[in-house]
DNA sequence: ATGAAAGCGCTAACAA
DNA sequence: TTGTTAGCGCTTTCAT
């Protein structure tokens, strides 16, 4: 029996060109041999590895974990792996993990609301998909986070709330500045002036959110309501107003993002803005496995989804 | 210039086989060609990729996230690269993407928190490492569950609590029969049957977790504490109190486990058993990388602390 | 100190 | 329908 056959039957190209009886003989044969074809081998040979990369910054972030399901999730279901890479090359510059392994094991890139490096971006460079996050002609699939901020703060209004203030995420990135865009550019259409609003920043934990919170809740000219970039910071804003002795939503009504599990925990739980993110990982390994086969998928841009709860709506 | 050369310069195996001027110019010429050694050549030949597979079943549990950053670190410190495979290959048996990789292009495995596959621990299989998890025979990694349960019970018992609940995990495995079996052993070394106190399950969402969590609290026979198998379960008995008018620690005290950033975010916050889930992941690597040198490096347990806050001690 | 040559396990073009 | 052959890019003897 040649190698030619088993390699046919194996990777299920025999129908047409293999007798279905030695098809069987090999499968049986494999079976009981325990043979076990070598991805490494393959690989060099096809030129192609059936595996993607995942480059992020943050691994803790509740949001990621659920993200990284869904694109480990398609990209299982494609017959392809991921492979997880920290985010670090951005520190280094120079000889990263990203680079070393473009050749040979990882077929494409998915970054999670990461800078692609410059390697990346050349001619010759490997396909590239970027979750949550815009540059320049590379494919992406992002959040509609205008969408949800509009919605979040058109319920603020409706409930009467005019000074909204605003506390934002020190991490950055184009979400956030969206969020940002759509809460003053709301608090203009009302007439009300967003550079006289209280706004603050804090990083994604809760030591640092709930300090940051106390603060904010302790402004002179406290508003009557706080947009949050994130649930996690929300959170915060709720546990700090619980601590000062300040009624949510009476006090103060609290919008977060993302509706974390953490939403229904605290006391009220949170109105927030609802996303999907193992549809947007599922997405984001879709455009990619897209891109690897020569095709030229389209942007996307998934929607949001206002959840209203005890934090805003008493 | 021959291959030979190139090769050994770009390993680093060229002090004393090679002249350091060409070695020099080796490196700038790779440099200035953009040349990138492909890794499934290398793999093929030298048979090991430097690549462990990380095997899980819940990314989206908050501790994981954590345990695999400490993981990643650690293997990208030792120019290794984590694969992350979904836990599927419980459901089909068969073909499991575990197989599929385990020739060429991974090295060992981790496991987290599941159980190890025929497959892998047949000889010739590659080197594993389980978490959290033990099995006859396979290294492991664990926490000291029995060390932070003792603790948190005596803590309990400190503060004149007698009869004390325990809402566990609906997850199983053996991290949580510890938990129950210290829970157990701690009552009966006080003169009470833990066959009567109250307990309950709940999966690890805050869904469920307020749902079950509402049932215990409404329990005719109520106890004054409940010890909970995790934060997040905690925490969903905090927010079921709160709703219920229950007082926490006056009615009902609440201990977890994990020091989850939840922790710090309910009202009260928790009194929690904290562990390391960054040393838990950096150790497991360490384990498997020192077994893939063919080193037989000893099973470790990692210690616990009980971080005291107000669902407790108010 | 350098180079020539073999071969890792597979797939694909080609022949039979 | 099956087999023969070449070669992916690297590391590793073995010669020079």
């Amino acid at each position: 029996m040649s190698q030619t056959t088993v390699s046919l039957v194996l990777s299920g190209k025999a129908p047409g060109r293999v007798s279905s009886a030695t098809a069987d003989a090999v499968r049986a044969a494999a079976r009981e041999l325990g043979y076990r074809p070598n991805a490494a081998a393959r690989a060099l040979r096809s030129g192609t590895a059936s595996a993607v990369g995942l480059v992020v910054r943050d691994v803790t972030h509740p949001f990621f974990g659920r993200t990284l399901r869904g694109a480990q999730q398609a990209a299982s279901e494609a017959g392809h792996v991921v492979v997880l890479i920290q985010d670090d090359y951005a520190g280094g510059g120079g000889d990263s993990s990203v680079q070393g392994l473009s050749e040979g094991v990882i077929d494409g890139f998915l970054f999670f609301a990461a800078k692609v490096p410059r390697s990346l971006r050349e001619p010759g460079g490997r396909p590239v998909v970027i979750v949550e996050y815009e540059q320049s002609r590379m494919p992406f699939v992002r959040l509609d986070s205008e969408g949800g901020t509009a919605a979040a703060m058109e319920h603020l209004h409706a409930l009467g709330h005019r000074r909204i203030g605003h506390f934002r995420s020190s991490a950055g990135g184009q979400t956030f500045g969206r969020r940002h865009d759509g809460w003053a550019a709301h608090l203009r259409a009302h007439g009300e002036d967003p550079d006289e609003q209280v706004t603050g920043f804090s990083a994604f934990d809760a030591t640092s959110s709930i300090a940051a919170a106390r603060e904010l809740l302790q402004h002179p000219d406290r508003p009557t309501a706080f947009l949050c970039d994130d649930d996690l910071l929300a959170a915060g804003m709720v546990a700090a107003a619980n601590e000062l002795g300040i009624d949510v939503p009476g006090g103060v009504a609290v919008v977060g993002f993302d509706d974390l599990d953490l939403a229904r925990l605290t006391s009220p739980p949170l109105t927030t803005v609802r996303f999907d993110p193992e549809a947007l990982g599922a997405a984001a390994f879709e455009l990619l496995h897209a891109r690897l086969q020569g095709k030229r998928p389209k942007n996307r841009v998934l929607p949001s989804e206002l959840v209203v709860r005890g934090s805003t709506a008493g």
